[in-house]
Parts: structure tokens; sequence; C-alpha cells
DNA sequence: TTCGCTTTCGCAAATCACTGCAATAACGGT
DNA sequence: ACCGTTATTGCAGTGATTTGCGAAAGCGAA
């Protein structure tokens, strides 16, 4: 754990809701004004995998949030207004279950995104 | 329809699966020796608003294929062999019919794919 | 066919995410 | 504290996709 990845990790952390790689960036350099963005993308990479984030699409752009494991949820993003609401996970429960034991096939749910149009943009 | 579209949407109606932007690309060069990437990408992307074709992202790639009415279908892509696997719309029907009557969000079930990991993989 | 308007094209450059590599910083054993 | 090993960083460059813009092509009315 270096000062740019524990950056990240707070910058991350003391969001409530998801952020932009930019964002992260824009916030990690007033802290360490010489950090790549490489470094961020790396490091978001690094927490991803480790499961301490989660990667959200938004538009054509990566949001990470914190994982929070008591507070789960997926996400639906509006292709016209890239509003974004949040599903309990058992919306994709019975789903999930269908697809391991038909296929065998385990979906990543904790970075699945649904896409569509929300309601007031139909 | 100009003679690059028509190119583009008989490249990829003339596949039987899946077919990426490179390829089509590749394809039309034969026909048309100065058509542009961009000219490709904005094609499909017309084709896919249109309806005719739909998107699916392999691995970090757009792939495209013809848009058939009476065998859609949803795609499995797994993250670590890049292989696709299809599935009937039934598996996504209770679920997408649930998020309509709940939140009025509609999802974009054409355009859905799940990530995760193949039984092969795991 | 010709004129004028709209759309599309090709090219160049921007964007976002990622990767290779040499320099640097962190860490463990002594 | 010192040294060597390993991991991380910053920088530069790459790949895939998208966008801006002037030139060219398509299309309808006269």
């Amino acid at each position: 754990m270096t000062p740019q990845r524990l950056s990240v990790l707070d910058i991350v952390a003391s969001r409530s809701g998801h952020i932009g790689a930019d964002e992260v960036w824009n916030l990690a350099k007033e802290q360490h004004p010489y950090v790549d963005l490489a470094t961020i993308y790396r490091t978001l990479q690094l927490l991803k995998r480790l499961g301490v984030v989660t990667e959200v699409i938004i538009g054509n752009k990566l949001h990470f949030e914190l994982a929070d494991q008591h507070n789960r949820h997926n996400h639906m993003v509006c292709s016209d207004c890239d509003g974004v609401q949040t599903l309990t996970p058992d919306y994709l429960a019975e789903f999930s279950q269908r697809l391991e034991q038909e296929f065998g096939f385990t979906p990543d749910l904790a970075n699945i995104t649904i896409g569509g149009k929300c309601s007031r943009c139909q």
C-alpha cells in the first residue's frame, strides 16, 4: 500500500456514490501532484480485483464505488440521461442461478450493469 | 443508403455469427479501398439505432450481428477466454418484466450481454 | 440537367483505457 | 542501517472507438 494507492482508496471511499476515473485523478492530484493517470487506472483495477471496489460503466466511462458487502447492489443506467438507479441483488438471483445450473456459467454479478431507458426518458 | 453502407450491411448479414468492427473494415476495403474506419463505426452505430444489427461487447472490442427478429438471443461472454454462448430471451423475460413494473425502467434487452466465467474457465 | 440544400465521407485529431519499460521506491533479511 | 529483491511509479506509446470539419456525394425541386 503506497501513498498513491491510499489516496485513490480514500477518494473512492469518501464518495457515497460512484466516481469517474478522471475525477479520482483530479482529486488525487491535489495530494500527489505528480501522480499519473495510469497509476489511477492500475490502482482501480487492483482494487477491483481485490473486491474492494466495483466498476460501473456509465455512458462510455468507467466509474467506481466502494464494494460494501452489506449493501450489495447492481445498477440500471439510462442510455439517454446517464441516470443511475440501484437494484438489490435479489432481482438477479433467480436469473443467475439458472445460468449456473443450466450452463455452468457464473455471471459476474458484482459488475453487471443493466442498460436501458428510465421512466422519464421513455 | 450509400455503397459504403450497403457494403457494411452485406458483410454483417453474410456472416452467420458476430463480426468485429475491424473485420468489417478489412472486408469492406476489398470493395471500397478508400473506405474509412470511422465510416464503418458510424454505419454500424446507425444500423444499431435502426435495429438492424445488435452489438455484442467481447473482451474490449465491439462485435455486431444481424438482428434476426425470429431468432432473438442474448450473449454470455467469458471474461477469461472471450468465448460466447447464446441465451434464448426467456432467460431474461421475468427479470425484465419486474424492472419495468417496479421501476418503469425498460432494459435494452437486445443489447444486454452477461459477463462472467464459463464452465471451462472456472 | 442544374441549382441548392442536406447528408455522408475521408482525414486528422481527440478520448478513454491500457501496456511496456526504465527509473524509483518499498520491504525483508542480515 | 544497508543491501538486494520485488513491486510500483511516471512516462511514452498503443489500441479501440469517437468526434470535428471541410470536401464530396446524394437528392429533390424547378
